[in-house]
RNA sequence: UCCCCGAUAGCUCAACGGUAGAGCAGGAAGCUGUUAACUUCAAGGUUCGAGGUUCGAAUCCUCGUCGGGGAGCCA
């Protein structure tokens, strides 16, 4: 019976027999080795007699994966309590340190690692990363399935190309490079798998909506899809989305919903993380040495997290935050490179300004003006704005997009029509406001940008296990 | 997609247009309660690819590939 590592550091008990297994992580001094299984970021000190059989020895390298019999006993050493005194090695898997392309002691680079994506878990950084990844998961469900939420799975392939959401993927069986053709030339979707043109969804919120209508309220976490082609340390071809959808929310409970959500989420992990986090924060903290001082944060990771966690996000309208804007040392000095004036989208420069310099803390942004926001978003009585939010934190941009629904069927044909969206193809949504329709909210929270937020890491590509990138579909 | 920067030993990085080096890893030997163990020795290179300039190119120029930072698009 396999003991893990980490029940082993955390009984902190001495005298009794034990069988781990795990993954060599350094043998020093032909008796020490740090032995890691993936439970906890701490390695076990495991110590072999020096009379060991030197064919066993021999095989104990960086990476060879082991299982060794003894008994936990109290350290004489400095650097742990407790170690594993060991009767018996056996060598599980060989690891070849000439070929073994993962060499720990060599500080090797996140971009290396990301090249042996298949390998970067066995270190302590990515090892740290997705453990809390997976928190993060857990809690995700935890938070609505505690609230009386239903997880509803919507469809990864979808025929609605009218989400606006950004470029798809097509989804097809049709020969490439001979497709069916009707009369007139064009591919003949008719004849394709689904009968019809199809794509990977880039947002699940249309069904999501539906659920909501029947269930009062759902939420949905699955992968999303995106073709844009987009090379920047933020954005994936393929990520995990989560989407909350509830009947009868205004806007103000849609803020309260997202702000207590990733409060929450937050509080998991500095909770259930800590060794991870801790180890993320000296991390960053070493990273950050390097830089020069006045591009250097001024919390800390776990300073940072507390103070999310303890503080109220700001709220403010997109009008006032054109104004705090237009009022700004960096706008009067003309340090922006975009313009600012009401009915722009707001640039990273200016999110990062009102986050990072005015605020200091997360920002939710509301009433968008409704050129720049999507057909399904709720017209407010200014007729000029539409109950949007989004979310923007501190080092990522925008975590969160939402906004309060369109609940009247006339405002929401008439916004279809403005914006070319055919009332025909969409008519199961448009189903909704026909029968029984009742005001609701959502919001969509990019997981990997939670994930960015909550590790500290700068590059999206190192949060999820095997990024999708453009030119980049590997492993 | 656009702008800027980069690619040299397995990894992390040096090298003014003039003999490609170091640390670590890996190999050999030693030491033995170590903590990224330590000490000694030997080995390790198509300088990303294709062209070009030059007596001579890792170094300069052009194109390409890949990576990083920023921007756009967004979550």
């Amino acid at each position: 019976m396999r003991t893990k590592i980490k029940d082993i550091l955390s009984r902190d008990e001495a005298d009794y027999k034990v069988n781990v297994k795990g993954w060599v992580r350094s043998f020093r001094n032909n008796q020490f080795i740090a032995l890691n299984d993936g439970s906890c970021l701490a390695n076990v000190q495991v110590v072999i007699d020096l009379g060991t059989d030197e064919n066993i020895v021999k095989k104990i390298t960086n990476g060879a994966s082991i299982s060794v019999d003894g008994s936990v006993v109290a350290s004489q050493g400095k650097g742990q309590r407790v170690e594993v005194k060991a009767d018996s090695v056996t060598i599980l898997g060989e690891c070849d340190p000439e070929k073994f392309p993962l060499q720990l002691k060599n500080r090797p680079s996140l971009e290396y690692l990301r090249e042996i994506a298949h390998l970067r878990f066995r270190t302590n950084t990515f090892g740290a990363v997705f453990r809390v990844r997976h928190a993060l998961a857990y809690a995700i469900h935890k938070f609505y399935n505690d609230r009386g939420f239903v997880y509803m799975h919507t469809p990864i392939v979808t025929a609605s190309d009218a989400e606006g959401a950004g470029e798809m993927f097509r989804v097809t069986t049709l020969p490439f490079d001979n497709p069916p053709r009707t009369e007139d030339g064009a591919i003949d979707f008719k004849e394709d798998f689904f009968g019809r043109s199809t794509n990977l969804t880039v947002s699940g919120q249309l069904e999501a909506e539906l659920g909501a209508t029947a269930f009062g309220e759902v939420y949905t976490f699955g992968p999303t899809f995106r073709a844009e082609n987009s090379n920047t340390a933020r954005h994936l071809a393929e990520f995990w989305m989560i989407e909350p959808e509830v009947a009868f929310n205004d806007i103000n409970d849609n803020m309260d919903l997202a702000e207590d959500f990733i409060r929450y989420l937050i509080k998991y992990v500095l909770d259930n993380n800590r060794e991870d986090l801790d180890f993320l924060a000296q991390r960053l903290a070493e990273e950050e040495k390097q830089k020069p001082m006045n591009e250097r944060s001024e919390m800390g990771l776990i300073e940072k997290l507390t103070f999310v966690v303890d503080n109220k996000f700001e709220r403010i309208t997109y009008t006032d935050a054109i104004n705090i804007l237009l009022d700004s040392p960096a706008y009067k000095k003309k340090k922006f490179q975009y313009d600012v004036k009401w009915g722009i989208d707001l640039q990273s420069e200016h999110e990062r300004y009102l986050v990072e310099k005015h605020f200091k803390k997360p920002v939710i942004v509301t009433g968008y003006p409704k050129d720049i926001k999507a057909f399904y978003m709720r017209m407010n009585d200014d007729g000029k704005t539409v109950a949007a939010m989004d979310i923007l934190a501190p080092g990522i941009g925008e975590i969160v997009g939402g906004s309060q629904r369109e609940e009247r069927l006339d405002m929401l044909m008439k916004r279809m029509e403005e914006m070319h969206i055919s009332h025909e193809e969409l008519y199961w949504y448009l189903d909704t406001r026909r029968f029984g329709t009742v005001p609701h909210a959502g919001f969509g929270l990019g997981f990997e940008r939670m994930v960015l937020f909550v590790t500290g890491m700068t590059n999206i590509r190192d949060v999820i296990p095997f990024p999708r990138t453009p030119k980049n579909a590997e492993f």
